[in-house]
DNA sequence: GCGGCTTGTTTTAAGCTTCAAATATCACGC
DNA sequence: GCGTGATATTTGAAGCTTAAAACAAGCCGC
């Protein structure tokens, strides 16, 4: 009933629904990849430190604001939801890791920041994880190190450009060009 | 209390901590990128097909295999716990995308396959998830494709490695080499 | 054919995550 | 000062996810 399977080469021209095959294959090889690496990290944060990874995330976003953070803010920067970013803050306050106030400028805010507890705790795990990650990396050398930020920094522009077009084929509601 | 976050040049002998900043940027590129990219590809599953990523990735792993796999070969394959892929099947028999029996040769094992109507699902899904990854992918011409791939594949191939040997540090324990 | 180890699955508790709806506050124009 | 629309956060329901414990059935050597 469907075709395209098993005609790799001919069929070229007529319509044939290019195959994408290439990009697909890409595509999974970089999600087992990330997959692969973001489950070993969990997996050692929880065994060594005790920490999930959504709470070691949040955490490094705020290491590098010392005078703190709104919730929106952390929830745009992780890429994640604002009730996610809500829930992960209460129990990171509740912990002793956080500190959360309202702001002092815009009483809708939180503003949250590390504790002194909150930053020595980050700091010992932000250093392990660095070597985690430089041991798993290790099998590169610095130019292909190189090649592959600049070729995933351009896969990155292309992906922002897709989805900022929407989906292929859906018309553009209002947005008039 | 902390040293070494602003001395980036000089600095280098005397036990420096060898700064694995490349890698660690790497990693936070790769990590950044998958997490865009499957969010929109989520997003658009819900949208277009209401159904969930999970669901639609345990349906690829079945589509290959017209004859069935056991849950355990589909939790490995997924790189996800057994009990998550109980809960998943169990949603997608309901909805009837998935049969699921007794194997006939391991009382233990059940064998799920893809309905017919699951079958027709998963294709229609597949079509457009192939236009979407080739749309964010469109950036890339073949030969950054392909060097995007071996490199990839490396850094697989070193993390494999990391992850035999065990966090950094840690002594083997049993195992003797 | 009886232990003992392994493997396949399910269950449970806790936590993560999203989307959508509800609140509260702000910013702006008038 | 009062609407109006935008922004910041919380809440609730549903689903995903893991780790760990419990079970069932297979496998293997004796």
């Amino acid at each position: 009933m469907h075709e395209r399977v098993h005609l790799d080469h001919e069929a070229k021209a007529l319509e044939a629904p290019a195959d994408h095959a290439a990009e697909l294959r890409l595509w999974l090889r970089l999600l087992t990849l990330s997959t692969m690496i973001e489950g070993e990290v969990r997996r050692r944060l929880r065994d060594r430190f005790d920490v999930t990874l959504p709470r070691f995330d949040l955490m490094a976003q705020l290491v590098r604001a010392p005078d703190g953070m709104t919730l929106s803010d952390v929830s745009k920067r992780m890429m994640v939801s604002n009730g996610n970013v809500t829930g992960l803050v209460e129990r990171l306050v509740e912990s002793g890791h956080l500190d959360r106030r309202v702001s002092e400028t815009d009483r809708r805010a939180q503003v949250i920041r590390l504790t002194d507890a909150g930053l020595d705790a980050f700091r010992a795990m932000a250093a392990e994880h660095e070597e985690w990650i430089a041991e798993m990396l290790s099998g590169l050398d610095e130019d292909e190190i190189d090649t592959l930020m600049t070729l995933l920094g351009k896969v990155k522009a292309s992906t922002r450009t897709a989805m900022e077009k929407g989906p292929a084929g859906a018309p553009q509601e209002d947005v008039p060009r």
